[in-house]
DNA sequence: TTTAGCACTCCTTTCCCTCGAGTGCTAAAC
DNA sequence: GTTTAGCACTCGAGGGAAAGGAGTGCTAAA
């Protein structure tokens, strides 16, 4: 049977109403909302047809239809507009970005945040690129003779400092010799080479330079290991309560749990592709079966790619979502190229 | 009327099998209960005893009772067993605790995520102490011409620091000189002032100093207005989900609302009170009527203080909530006080 | 190919009935 | 005076049965 443009005119309605008001559609609906050009009964057959097809079900025999994940599949390939976002959808997400990054390092969760409450929807975010990091340079402050601040740069331009205290004194003239090994031997290497290269260069230093030394080594695995990449943030999830197929606790349950205990379900984006939307059984968790996800990435530049995901029903506004998720993953990107460039990647520093 | 010892007893049976069973107790029960020296009918006369004097509800006629607000209140003052918490409960709150705490700017957030995950109720977690932060000092770290790495380090004892991009070049040698500078004149001042002392030293400036000055201090503002204490944490949300009186989404919709939209309407606490339980309608926020908080409140040490509070249904598990949270809070005060002692007040750095 | 007409389906809402846990009261026992 | 057995009464929960209605599927005619 062939997909007619009237087919795929009805398609889209039902669709749209279905999305708007979470309710079967009923042919009535369809043929007032098609100008009336035809009937009820007309649109009846084409349905019947659209069912057998695949694109619509039927929740039991005297109800409307509503789409099918086949049917919301197609729209949102061919019949859905994908509209830019208004002035005022744009200046509202303008105004949620304006001032909220000065801590780069929190981009990730931040981003989730705001993307959850523009689409209100739950919104998760994790960072995408290198596979692993390393610290890129150590700098050593003094404070008093029993502590001192360890200030750890890693080479995804997170900086990260933490005031350490020393069981020995430690003259703050060794600090800079101190900061000078390791940012010699310490640097560009993953987290289990730090403690071998440590203790093989144990013998050499007497107690008070290795207390300190290990101490920031310690301090760097944390920040390392600690870091954002790892993390799946997830937040809004109580705004699926407010989607009418998830009033009931049991049905939201699965959702639920893959947003606060299994967050490493969730999907991931291809390299390479700016926005994927995943419909229903689409999904390969199990607990995203009746569930649709919207993720897009951003660059923060220096190949460190951060990833926001928007979950819902399968009734998500599509439309809605992804013009704005898409216009706020742009924004980050331009904001990052603009004013928070990258350091070189080449250290210049005595 | 008096309330008599027997009255007491059957009031703390009551409260204690509706805590644990969430359903009206009925006489029955209660004669069970306390080893069948009495019958059920002497018990269902001092019910309506009770009842009367307002202990005890009942929900409709022919229904057991329930306490009131007035009687838990009787119960948690008079009748609970204040009990420690067992040397299971123990290793499992010190295993949380365990390297957690590494970064001592989290402190307030880590907090609350644990108590929640301690005592299955959502938690919130928010500083109080000082009103006002300053910073306490200034370090600027070269990376190349057009960046310098900026350490903020508060009263409060956080160390914050951040990567700025400068529009002209700097040199590396200038950056000792600028740090200086901000150490003289800028610490231990409010952030109002800051503004206009930088507004003051502009004229006696070059542009290529001004600038990275003008930076850090516009850092330095967003780290005492970031500052923890103005955030209230909230997390667990979802446990109160768990609870039978929050079954319906639309009871648990004003008390998901004041842990998400309005958490500045969540109690605090009067200073040297270590602990402050309160219930239902004692609470000033008209979201909280139903339900029930217990705060408690830990030291991080320098006038430094930190909060804790559990929000769970009125039938709260008083006892193990209580024993919980303050051993915890005993446990982060001890912490604290051990090891991460606060820096010196003064600085002794050249 | 479209459409009016109409029987049919099945969900939703409402009402009523039953069942049972639990009470309140009375009168007798302690 | 206090306790208790006995019993009628209350009220919510659960389970059909019935009514109502939105919407369909099909047929036959336009």
């Amino acid at each position: 049977m062939e997909l007619t443009a009237r087919k795929k005119e009805i398609l889209k309605v039902v669709t749209e109403r279905y999305i708007d008001a979470a309710e079967p559609v009923s042919s009535k609906y369809i043929a007032q909302a098609m100008g009336g050009s035809v009937s009820s009964a007309t649109i009846r057959n084409e349905l019947a047809d659209l069912v057998e097809m695949g694109y619509l079900e039927q929740p039991h025999t005297s109800a409307g239809r509503i789409p099918s994940p086949k049917g919301y599949r197609l729209y949102v390939n061919e019949l859905m507009e994908r509209r830019k976002v208004s002035d005022q959808e744009a200046a509202e997400i303008n105004s949620a970005l304006q001032g909220k990054m000065q801590e780069l390092d929190s981009v990730i969760a931040q981003a989730g945040q705001m993307v959850s409450s523009i689409v209100n929807y739950p919104a998760y975010a994790v960072a995408a690129g290198k596979s692993s990091v390393t610290v890129r340079r150590y700098d050593l402050l003094p404070v008093d003779t029993m502590s001192f601040i360890a200030v750890v740069m890693t080479d995804d331009s997170r900086v990260k400092s933490q005031l350490l205290r020393t069981e020995l004194p430690v003259a703050s003239e060794q600090l800079p010799a101190l900061a000078n090994l390791l940012n010699t031997h310490f640097t560009g290497i993953h987290t289990e080479e730090l403690g071998t290269k440590l203790m093989a260069l144990a013998p050499q230093l007497g107690a008070e330079l290795f207390m300190p030394l290990s101490q920031t080594i310690e301090y760097a695995t944390a920040v390392i290991d600690n870091s954002e990449r790892s993390h799946v943030f997830t937040t809004g999830q109580s705004q699926i309560f407010r989607q009418p197929e998830f009033q009931d606790l049991s049905k939201a349950d699965g959702l639920m749990s893959i947003l606060t205990d299994q967050k490493s379900q969730l999907p991931v984006l291809d390299e390479n592709t700016p926005m994927q939307i995943l419909i229903g059984p689409e999904n390969v968790s199990e607990a995203l079966k009746d569930a649709s996800v919207v993720v897009a990435s951003y660059d923060i530049g220096d190949n460190m790619r951060g990833l926001i995901g928007v979950v819902g029903p399968t009734r998500m506004d599509y439309a809605t979502v992804a013009a704005r998720l898409s216009y706020f993953a742009e924004s980050l990107t331009k904001m990052f190229g603009k004013n928070n460039q990258l350091p070189p990647k080449e250290d210049d520093i005595p």
